[in-house]
DNA sequence: AAGACAGGTTGGAACGCTCCAACCATGTGA
DNA sequence: TCACATGGTTGGAGCGTTCCAACCTGTCTT
């Protein structure tokens, strides 16, 4: 070990003509430790002249806080994880990488878990807190709260802690963008994903919604293949869809192909709307309309809940402690339509 | 401060009967200090029954080693940076959070550092190294150099360890690729992009490879700004290019749509060949030929010259000692061309 | 005058590891 | 027999903070 001699609060401390309990005062004055101006300055021009620097370790070794969030991500490793997969991992990290540092804390990825099951590991006291995304394993997530680390969960729902987009709500905002548009026959590609949780909450949102705007269930179809998707759109204008909505924007991009290939124009004959507002919504041509997740949002909330969390959990009070109704509320974020260039007014005709 | 009373070293060691030094020495044990099969079994006995898990904290703060690794994005915050160049980092960061895994190493993200000049604030010991993506500040990365913290610089070239791919060598197997379908016509769009390192390198390999493989350097012009691009395909058949190699992917699909406005069908009129291999190679239509920089091969070798460096700190060696070669040298990741559908065989009367 | 109290400061224990010098057997060569 | 190495084990110092009870010095209250 090649410990650098470094300047210590105890170097500090001296050259001030204080104790190093006053210099720790003075540096974590937010805790509201009364301290004299005089011996404050004459503190802060010690700290100043050394070139003084907290060792972030040991003040994390003796107060047991880090400072550092963790974050989960599903299946990173896998090598069958398609990158544009990933790539929803990805923003969702970088989103509360954000949101973290506007909070002044650290955050490190958690390598492996879902792979060996080695959820103990994450007690190693490296991290305050967790945020699991869109995790699809009931059992990993039952493990992770019982170890008593404060966890939030990003777009999943089996925990206690949840911060989701509002899918129902966004389902909504898609529909009645292209029921303004004219649009009556309206298909949902709800894709092959069978178990995230976002997908059922979409699903009922597209049902609902299709209630609230008349629209009739015979003309707005619910996909489940690609082949039913394909059949849909080979029926002859008045029968087939005139938009489609689906479950995330990957798969609105497999209808862009499956359009093309049919010799069918987006928009003109065929509106898509997306959800998420991933990369690939807008890199994808024409663009494509779809609902932004508010991912950064998302973050936001998720941090902001674990911060409750450990003030309750300073406070001695237990985690699961019942009536706690602002912290056991899932928190939902708002969407937002974003229109580009994939949807258009119902064709002539209809 | 909630010390839930975890089990320790010397818990375990009481429970085996044995010192907590024979403790630590069994869980530490590749380091080579010789242990009785009986002991060993009896302490792992202990371990398991108490369930005891080591204290990273309390083992990085008395060694001085996190077995973290640091990794700074550029300008990771700017609100201004778009998506797509976002994109870089964020697969930047998952390639190193890989090679990291499988070192058995932790990564976080260090952030906020171009913009407040806050790299003393690196030095909190939190990090055992960095690696620095895509720096573009020749004073940053001094600083950092200055700190005494062990890095290596991915995709720049300021300081002493550098890993990036062989960009020259990517620009040749493009050229390579181009001239075996035919194109002799081949423009190369630097684009606008300045200060980037690998921008140079890519520039001269374009230049080299046209010597090697005779093209003229009429023939195939380096275009800086998009009005040159349109300007050159709007030339007849037989005078514009027929091929089009680009800076990075980003370019790519910007010519893509230059090509669409001009009325020229990729590929058929026109080949166009990107550099990365990042996902929007992948999404856009027709699938974008490019040169796969291979993120994962350069993460991997920056954490490997990291520990190499910790191997030579932990001997005592100066980090700047002349004459090491082995880790002086820079590391040049050899690439690999990908191709998809957006090159084709030149034109018909050309 | 004595007590209570507030503002400001202090000393030292505690955190749970790592690391090293020292130690104890036992075997080996001179 | 002694010196010496070798395998295996041990005790204790040290890492640099945080946190708390205690303390000091005034001021206010009764």
């Amino acid at each position: 070990m090649i410990h650098r001699n470094r300047v210590t609060i105890i170097d500090v401390a001296r050259l001030a003509g204080v104790s190093k309990s006053t210099v720790a005062n003075v540096l974590n004055s937010p805790l509201g430790v009364p301290i004299q101006d005089v011996t404050r300055k004459r503190v802060l021009e010690a700290v100043a002249e050394l070139g003084y620097q907290k060792n972030a370790l040991a003040a994390a070794f003796s107060s047991g806080r880090t400072n550092t969030i963790g974050i989960l991500l599903p299946q990173h490793h896998q090598e069958a994880t398609s990158r544009v997969y990933r790539q929803f991992g990805q923003e969702l990290f970088t989103a509360v990488f954000d949101a973290a540092c506007e909070a002044d804390l650290r955050v490190t990825s958690i390598p492996n878990w879902e792979r060996d099951a080695s959820i103990e590991a994450l007690n190693d006291r490296r991290v305050d807190g967790l945020i699991l995304a869109s995790i699809r394993s009931r059992e990993t997530v039952a493990a992770i709260y019982a170890s008593g680390i404060p966890c939030v969960e990003i777009s999943s729902g089996f925990g206690d802690h949840l911060v989701h987009p509002d899918n129902e709500g966004g389902i909504r905002q898609a529909i009645e963008h292209l029921v303004g548009l004219g649009h009556r026959r309206i298909a949902y590609y709800r894709g092959p994903l069978g178990d995230y949780f976002a997908s059922e909450r979409r699903y009922n949102g597209f049902v609902d919604a299709c209630q609230t705007y008349r629209l009739s269930p015979d003309e707005c179809p619910v996909l489940l293949a690609r082949v039913e998707v394909t059949a849909q759109l080979e029926l002859p204008l008045g029968q087939r869809p005139t938009a489609v909505l689906t479950f995330n924007d990957s798969q609105a991009s497999i209808v862009y192909d499956m359009a093309q290939a049919l010799g069918l124009s987006v928009p003109d004959d065929l509106s898509v709307v997306g959800f998420d507002n991933s990369l690939i919504a807008e890199l994808i041509r024409p663009g494509l309309t779809t609902i932004d997740n508010a991912l950064a949002d998302q973050a936001r909330g998720a941090v902001a809940r674990l911060m409750t969390l450990w003030k309750r959990d300073f406070a001695g009070l237990p985690v699961s402690e019942a009536g706690d109704q602002n912290t056991m509320t899932p928190l939902r974020i708002p969407t937002r339509l974003v229109v580009r260039q994939s949807t258009g007014r119902v064709p002539k005709g209809v």
